[in-house]
RNA sequence: AGGCACGUAGCUCAGGGGGAGAGCACUACCCUGACACGGUAGGGGUCAAGGGUUCAAAUCCCUUCGUGCCUACCA
């Protein structure tokens, strides 16, 4: 006996586990069926549940579970990502709890114990994913750092390195104080901050007066070796050759002309610092300027800055800004809003350094992934993310990949400091190649771990070997993701896949919302605004809140969640609990009747033809990853069509009689809800199992069953016009007895007049579910009757229904009833008339547009009469 | 600064040239033998504003206002 309310802690672990003990997650390497292949955007190792995950993998699974139930081989490739910095962080924060540092414990004991934490909380997520429902192939489970993704890298960058897309030079770049590393551009997130812009003055060397140059960061004058203005700028036009002194260190610099200087900020003149900013660093190159590296790695002013040597950057402002304004040569403040870099991982202020790095020359490559998404070898989903990948493709600057960290893939370089040789190889050389020397010095720097993940879609796969899984399911089918990592992630991977599979890794990408609080707001730790997936799972269940997910993904708009909103589609997981519930009452025993027995009645007939549109529908929605369509073609049937209407009428077989009639409903009702449950098994994967492994009628589990196709169910037609009769009269009398306010429990007789006898026919071998669904205790029906005196009357169509209500009957609320509908009639024709009258409608609106509304229009007119009728009847009465 | 979305019922959102929809909330009546996590019925909208295209606009175009997000080197 099944519980009144459904309990989602009973069954999810069993099904899980029983799923995966029976291999129904595992690809196949040898089958005839069509591949399907998704590798999964692979969360931090160091990461643990959040909604954006939750709410990717739902959609993963719904798709894997839904193509699996269609027939296809699929493999959902899973695995995590060995997130470079922000798992060195966590492990370091260890090290110093225990009070002690990295560079104390040293490079390879250091890297141990990462895999050692790896080892213990590397797997969290794994098995939150699994909470989830998530039917990935564990088997093939796989990490960045391991051996196989390791050689992958290896031999991705010693290719590209000689075909000379990898290079290695000085160059400005994003350097995090606190990480003690470079990042990529895209590494920087991009702050307003409110700040100052100070005016600060250069004395001119060799006469009197001065130039004036603004600034935000005054610290870094002291690295500065020329001042720029624009040569068009009339003000500095007698300006070559002129020097100005730099304040404080009293160096001359000299005045430089540059197109680049906009004459309408500040003062038109600019002092250049090639060492510490991006935009110096290019004018300095084209003007063979001095570099002057006035900061160091740790964010302090190192030697060269003088008098402030061993200042924190901040502090030195504030110094250099009090002796500047001492020396009086600080102009004036202005308070100034501009953007400022600060690191992704830990927000700290990012300094632009000059150093030595390795990068990707990306333009060759992009100009591949730009062209795969134009001819369609990609198709980006939804497609107004194409115009953001193509803008920033058209963009893209070299893409800086050495990290100064140590976990990661270390650079497979090695430096002859006899020579200056760099080697780079996949296996370390024995001697340097060109003066033979054997003492090499290997590069410490390791690569951006976007740069292995760059290459997910083929390193998992087995490359760069050459494996059955490659050849079976790469390209890979589709990749699901949210729209923030379509650069970091998706163009890479583009590049990247084209480049050494020759072959786009994705046919299609369907970016999804992101997951934000009821206000629309992020979620974040620090708002304290986030719900934990975990949380809701305890609460609600995993079936309702991932059929809450897919209710609410749709296409191009972000997912505002709430609590309230999972708990109301716990109200629906319950009910089809409950219908099962009803379902599996009556199918004790067996059922004892031949197939050809089976007598089909007219809500069986109506409730399979709907199943097969259903299907239809939602196959259409779900090949289109309208998730959020499927999921309301599901609710909307579920409940208001299966729920409402046909159980309620398949209990008059049930409870009736007939035997026959009572061991077809049996049957019937099981085949129904068994194709119910496979049309929610992709999005509940769970209660869907449940309920089908106590169904009598299904074999095996519900992962194994197929996705219902309309071809499955006979087309009906006619099922759906007889059914709008029935439920027209049902629904006739259920609208007079909610608005008269009669009591459910009181039975009331009825009159129907339906002027096709075909109609009536219908009617009167339904008459039973009338008189349930509708309270009705008598029933007449015939194509004219006559109007009794005290009744009620709803018309649909060109049917009227009588409800008799002896002494009940307000008049004057009757009259009131039939006014409003007439009014609303009335309104609705008059729209339709007008279209009519118009000439131009006429002539040039579509043949089948102007049919349509002149049937509307008859059809109203034929109420509308019904209806005047009927009023004209109560006021010739009360006169 | 540029770009991209989005303003539809009280709330959250579908729809996307020819009859304004859903869920929740609300109101009334009901514990009817699957379900009160339920049933039946009902109320509620100048589809942000203005203009244009069209026989026809919530839907397409333009402008304005508002709200998000992304990208960008104005020191």
């Amino acid at each position: 006996m099944m519980n009144k309310g459904y309990e989602p802690k009973d069954v999810e672990d069993k099904w899980y586990k029983h799923w995966e003990d029976n291999g129904f997650f595992k690809a196949e390497v040898k089958s005839d069926k069509e591949p399907f292949c998704i590798v999964i955007p692979p969360p931090n190792v160091t990461g643990s549940l959040h909604m954006g995950h939750a709410l990717n993998n739902t959609l993963q699974d719904i798709l894997c579970r839904y193509k699996r139930m269609k027939g296809y081989n699929v493999l959902w490739q899973p695995g995590t990502d060995h997130a470079g910095i922000a798992t060195q962080n966590v492990v370091e924060r260890d090290l110093v709890a225990k009070g002690t540092d990295r560079d104390q414990v040293g490079r390879d004991k250091f890297i141990e114990l990462v895999w050692e934490w790896r080892e213990k909380y590397g797997g969290v997520i794994i098995n939150q994913l699994k909470k989830l429902g998530s039917s990935c192939d564990w088997s093939r489970e796989r990490f960045t750092m391991d051996e196989g993704l390791s050689r992958a890298v290896k031999e991705v960058f010693v290719r590209l390195y000689e075909e000379d897309l990898i290079y290695l030079g000085d160059y400005i770049i994003n350097w995090c104080p606190r990480c003690h590393t470079a990042l990529a551009d895209l590494e920087v997130e991009h702050e307003e901050k409110d700040s100052f812009l100070y005016y600060i003055r250069y004395q001119f060397e060799n006469r009197d007066g001065h130039l004036t140059v603004a600034t935000t960061r005054p610290e870094t004058l002291l690295g500065d070796t020329a001042v720029a203005v624009n040569p068009e700028d009339g003000r500095y036009k007698d300006m070559s050759d002129s020097h100005v002194l730099l304040p404080i260190l009293n160096r001359p610099l000299q005045v430089i002309f540059d197109r680049y200087v906009d004459t309408e900020f500040g003062t038109g003149a600019l002092k250049i610092t090639p060492a510490h900013d991006p935009h110096d660093f290019e004018i300095g190159n084209t003007h063979q300027l001095e570099r002057i590296k006035v900061i160091d790695e740790d964010g302090r002013m190192n030697e060269l800055a003088g008098p402030y040597k061993d200042m924190d950057r901040f502090e030195c402002r504030e110094k250099i800004l009090g002796d500047l304004k001492d020396a009086g040569l600080l102009e004036k403040i202005e308070p100034y809003r501009h953007s400022v870099g600060h690191c992704y991982r830990c927000k700290t202020m990012i300094e632009p350094l000059l150093s030595k790095q390795w990068f990707v020359r990306v333009g060759p490559l992009a100009e591949k992934a730009i062209a795969a998404v134009k001819d369609g070898r990609t198709r980006i989903v939804p497609s107004n993310w194409e115009k953001v990948y193509y803008e920033w493709m058209d963009n893209i600057k070299d893409w800086c990949i050495s990290r100064q960290i140590w976990w990661g893939h270390r650079i497979p370089a090695w430096y002859c400091d006899e020579c200056g040789e760099v080697i780079v190889a996949k296996e370390e050389p024995k001697e340097c190649p060109s003066c033979k020397n054997k003492d090499l010095r290997r590069e410490t720097d390791v690569l951006d771990t976007w740069f292995s993940s760059a290459l997910w879609p083929f390193s998992t796969l087995g490359w760069p070997d050459k494996t059955d899984e490659l050849k079976i399911f790469y390209p890979t089918s589709v990749l699901v993701t949210g729209f923030d990592i379509l650069f970091f992630w998706i163009a890479r991977m583009m590049m990247m896949g084209l480049h050494f599979m020759e072959e786009v890794p994705f046919g299609d990408v369907y970016i999804h919302a992101l997951v934000r609080d009821m206000d629309g707001k992020k979620m974040s730790k620090s708002k304290g605004n986030v719900i934990d997936p975990l949380e809701v799972i305890e609460k609600f269940g995993t079936d309702s809140f991932r059929f809450t997910l897919a209710a609410f993904a749709a296409q191009g708009r972000d997912i505002r969640l709430s609590e309230e909103r999972i708990e109301g589609y716990r109200h629906f997981v319950n009910k089809i609990w409950n219908s099962a519930r009803l379902v599996l009452m009556n199918l004790d025993g067996d059922i004892d009747l031949e197939p050809e027995d089976i007598v089909y009645t007219l809500p069986d007939r109506w409730i399979l033809m709907r199943l097969g549109q259903v299907s239809e529908e939602m196959t259409r929605a779900l090949d289109e990853y309208r998730f959020n369509d499927a999921a309301s073609s599901s609710y909307q049937f579920v409940w208001h069509e299966f729920c409402d209407w046909y159980l309620e009428m398949a209990k008059q077989g049930l409870y009736g009689q007939d035997e026959t009639m009572k061991q077809s409903a049996r049957y019937i009702l099981q085949e129904v809800l068994m194709a119910v449950l496979r049309l929610l098994h992709p999005f509940m994967p769970f209660i869907s199992e449940e309920i089908w492994q106590r169904l009598p009628g299904a074999h095996g589990s519900i992962m194994r069953a197929e996705f219902p196709e309309a071809s499955d169910f006979r087309t009906d037609e006619q099922a759906l016009n007889e059914m709008d009769l029935v439920m027209g009269v049902i629904t006739g009398v259920r609208n007079i007895r909610g608005e008269m306010n009669i009591s459910p429990s009181k039975k009331v007789d009825i009159l129907i007049e339906m002027p096709d006898k075909k109609d009536v026919e219908v009617v009167r071998s339904n008459i039973v579910h009338i008189k349930n669904l509708a309270k009705v205790d008598s029933l007449d029906i015939d194509t004219a009757v006559s109007k009794p005196e005290a009744s009620a009357t709803a018309v649909f169509g060109r049917n009227q229904v009588h409800v008799l209500l002896k002494g009940l009957l307000d008049f004057e609320e009757e009259k009131r009833r039939l006014r409003k509908a007439i009014k609303k009639v009335q309104k609705d024709m008059e729209v339709s008339n007008k279209k009519l009258s118009n000439k131009g409608f006429m002539e040039k609106a579509p043949d089948e547009i102007v049919d349509k509304v002149r049937e509307k229009v008859a059809s109203m007119k034929v109420k509308l009469d019904k209806l005047d009728k009927n009023l004209i009847f109560f006021e010739s009465i009360n006169d």
